[in-house]
DNA sequence: TCGCCGTATGGGCAAATACTCACGCGCACC
DNA sequence: GGTGCGCGTGAGTATTTGCCCATACGGCGA
């Protein structure tokens, strides 16, 4: 009413104030309506639009007994340098919901550092809902590299996008890998491992000081074959031979162990096995079917920090 | 004592479940019920009490497009360091309940840093809610400290406690100023500036790196005066001589110059005149009566960063 | 042991919120 | 200029939430 400058202001700036009157405020959708001139609907529309679109974030301030208790042991059993547990939504709703805040504080964390550092990504589902919870902070110390490509064999770019996101959000140069993830030979990866672009992002993804990688399973859903890296015979053939997970694309068995595999030669993304305490290699995975994977990859020390949630936690520790 | 605190912890356990999976995981108190056990009535005063404890933070991830325009006015106008202007919340509500958030995460900025700080700290109301709403951080590599005591001339501690809140939430060293705001004479003032513990706090306050205080309106509801540090004949004779506003307890006129007042030799805080881009000092602080104050203090530079709301911002601008 | 009092609990109900649907407006394509 | 499509709107409705109250439980003093 009294707010005139109301009638130009963007779609989601309204999103974002009613949200703000309605979330930290604490007015009913009716006092945002006639506060700001609306129908007590189109407030309603407007809170809901801010929460889809993620301009409303929620985080936890207490530490659950249960969830500290299993960060403890995974850090004793494991030596991890990190570790959060959060609590589980159960076993319907998604687990990145649960882990994605957790891991977003942790990026806040190093991004929050004033000198420059490396930090390197992977993709898939947790990473990128990592990044959407992550709140928007101006960081261009820091440079941010990918640790694979983000294009499938017929070209798309379906797999999950996260190096762009994140450095939209915190401004800082950001170095994609340029390939595809996979290739269709040996040869055509020699060449393009052979490109000045392609070696200069490598060399640095190497040379991280911290690195966040998503963590797949090999059982019958696992990430490669759902985003069309592997075909059903090819992931039973992987299978038999003791795939028990993968961070960016590299197979890994039960001892955590990489296994020499023909699909090797055609990977083009960097394979990580830098995690000291000095550089960090942060796993962020949460679910059922991914406990064996973490597992093995937190026994070798393929990655030595872990944010996952309760019930994933738990099924780690029962092994 | 300690069964009861096992009671509480095990409550507040049980509050931050539920307040996640309602905020976090989506689920309605029906369902929350049934995933914990308990009855719906149960699960609504849990997800409340997490609420009204605080253990749930929401935050507006969207720089609204006027207070953005607003931030950049000031930060030209004053040559901030830092600015935020958080969207008011209308006129009958308390202002601070919109800085607080903002505040806060201009505190965690700070206290993320890895280098170890010297964190000044005035009093009041913003003050404390800026406390109330940051998120606890293990932050022990840095020090705080008061910039005056909390102690009213009736001995009475009425003052809004930062400080020691504060430390409790991030486990840092403290340094709280160990006397009364205001002493009855010059004589007392020596006296207790000669004690070692004070020299030593006021020497940690003037070499700190960043400083956070509240700003007090010299109106007829000037802190100082509600809160028993002036009478109303004092006031009176201070507002005739110009008073504009007051950074912790020590008086300015229109220009932000402080003024030389009687009073002064009586006040025990530290004078805060440090500001510079190195060592920053924020004023916390909204509402209509103190916009003459905020414009004061900003001219003079005796604070360099602002968190404020809109309708605040917007009147300091407007003179 | 009894009765009192403070506190916690679940049922019920009114308010608040989310969802669905039909309509209307503008726009583009025919 | 007509027509169909898509988007946004408001009305209506189902669901969810917040609050009040009667009641049960447990501690405590008489």
């Amino acid at each position: 009413m009294s707010l005139t400058s109301d009638m130009d202001a963007s779609i989601d700036d309204q999103a974002a104030r009613a949200a703000w009157l309605y979330y930290v405020g604490g007015l009913t959708q009716d006092q945002i309506a006639s506060e700001m001139g609306l129908s007590r609907q189109r407030a309603q529309r407007l809170v809901s639009r801010a929460v889809a679109a993620g301009l409303i974030h929620v985080r936890l301030n207490h530490h659950l007994a249960r969830c500290v208790e299993l960060e403890a042991a995974l850090r004793a059993r494991f030596g991890l340098v990190r570790c959060r547990v959060m609590p589980g939504l159960g076993p319907s709703r998604d687990p990145v919901r649960s882990i994605a805040p957790a891991a977003a504080e942790e990026m806040e964390r190093v991004l929050a550092e004033n000198g420059s550092r490396v930090i390197a990504l992977g993709t898939g589902r947790a990473l990128r809902g990592m990044v959407d919870a992550l709140s928007p902070v101006e960081a261009p110390q820091h440079r941010l590299v990918s640790l694979l490509g983000n294009i499938a064999l017929d070209g798309s770019a379906s797999y999950f996008e996260v190096i762009m996101r994140l450095a939209e959000k915190v401004r800082a140069p950001h170095y994609p890998m340029p390939v595809p993830v996979l290739v269709d030979s040996v040869e055509e990866n020699r060449t393009l491992q052979s490109l000045g672009a392609v070696r200069k992002v490598r060399g640095l993804a190497q040379a991280a000081d911290v690195t966040f990688v998503g963590v797949g399973q090999m059982s019958e859903d696992a990430p490669l074959m759902t985003d069309g890296f592997l075909t059903a015979d090819e992931l039973h053939e992987i299978q038999r031979v003791g795939a028990a997970g993968e961070v960016a694309g590299w197979i890994y068995d039960r001892q955590g162990r990489y296994l020499d595999l023909a699909l090797n030669a055609r990977l083009t993304g960097v394979r990580v096995e830098i995690a000291t305490p000095e550089r960090p290699v942060i796993g962020i995975a949460a679910g059922e079917a991914k406990i064996v994977a973490l597992r093995a990859a937190l026994t070798s020390g393929i990655i030595n920090g872990l944010v996952t949630d309760e019930p994933t936690a738990a099924g780690i520790l029962a092994g």
